[in-house]
DNA sequence: GCAGGATAGATGCATTTGCATCTACTTGAA
DNA sequence: TTCAAGTAGATGCAAATGCATCTATCCTGC
């Protein structure tokens, strides 16, 4: 229970950045990235895991490793393919709103079916249930207090 | 000691990736990088952990998230800065040793010393001292596991 | 020794990215 | 109300990226 040092805080953040390193540089090789991009799959991953099925571009992008106008032009992209649209937010006139089509819904659906089962073939092995677990709960805690005590 | 499920695996991983995307475009934004951007301080890094001093491009890309057209122009970049250098390979004539000048080292050292205190400020407050080091733990397992099952 | 295949890295080129900036809209205080 | 400051996205443009391909070198079996 001890606070941590810095050095504690810099091999666990340097070991937590290689191990994706590692294992997304494995993904991204998934013939299922053929169609689609996988941050372009990743936004519409994003949208399909959201109650109301309608994100706005700035919240999109908290969850994307993507400067702003980046997403914006992917977003774009994402539309004129017909997987998204851009609607006017109805609160606010400044804000879009961008919403899944039914062909971004299936798409989507189909690209992440390969997508996790790829995923659990690479990390097949590496740890238990009870290790994935902890894993999960850690890296939650972590993206939780970084998300609130850290606005950009 | 469960063998994991499909559902377990991905939602591991979605975890993990999420917190990394969170950590990572805070860090990004430190002015530490204002003088060169994270991924060539990555490189820089890298090569600073490296026990010869010297790295072949190849090895380099183990580490980094790019393709490697991309790490080869990163690198020339890098040169033409006069913070690397690169030689022939003495046992492969093919091969490019990447290797810190002086220049190079300083600079890591100096980027790196904020840097740490960086990740440091964001991870404060979010894990103890015991889960840092689990954490650690088991993004070390994963990528050990990865790396050696599943070549590229 | 040599031909065929494999591997390391460089390069042409189209696409994507980020920075700086711009416009449009919203908010808050006088 | 009005106006200054703040916020959401879009856009021009230069730089970075990835794909496909190229060259050079290495390895293997004959």
């Amino acid at each position: 229970m001890r606070t941590p040092t810095v050095r504690e805080a810099a091999e666990a953040w340097e070991s937590l950045f290689r191990a994706q390193v590692a294992v997304m540089r494995r993904l991204s090789r998934d013939p299922a990235f053929r169609r689609l991009g996988i941050k372009e799959y990743d936004v519409l991953f994003t949208l399909s895991a959201c109650p109301g099925g309608g994100l706005r571009l700035n919240e999109l992008n908290d969850h994307v490793l993507l400067a702003q106008s980046s997403l914006s032009r992917l977003v774009e992209r994402l539309d004129k393919q017909g997987l998204v649209t851009r609607e006017s937010a109805p609160e606010d006139g400044r804000g879009i709103v961008v919403r899944l089509t039914d062909a971004g819904r299936g798409l989507q659906r189909e690209i992440g079916r390969a997508h996790v089962r790829e995923i659990a073939r690479i990390l097949d092995g590496a740890l238990d249930s009870e290790e994935l677990a902890a894993l999960q709960r850690l890296t939650a805690r972590l993206r939780e207090h970084v998300v609130a005590n850290h606005p950009l």
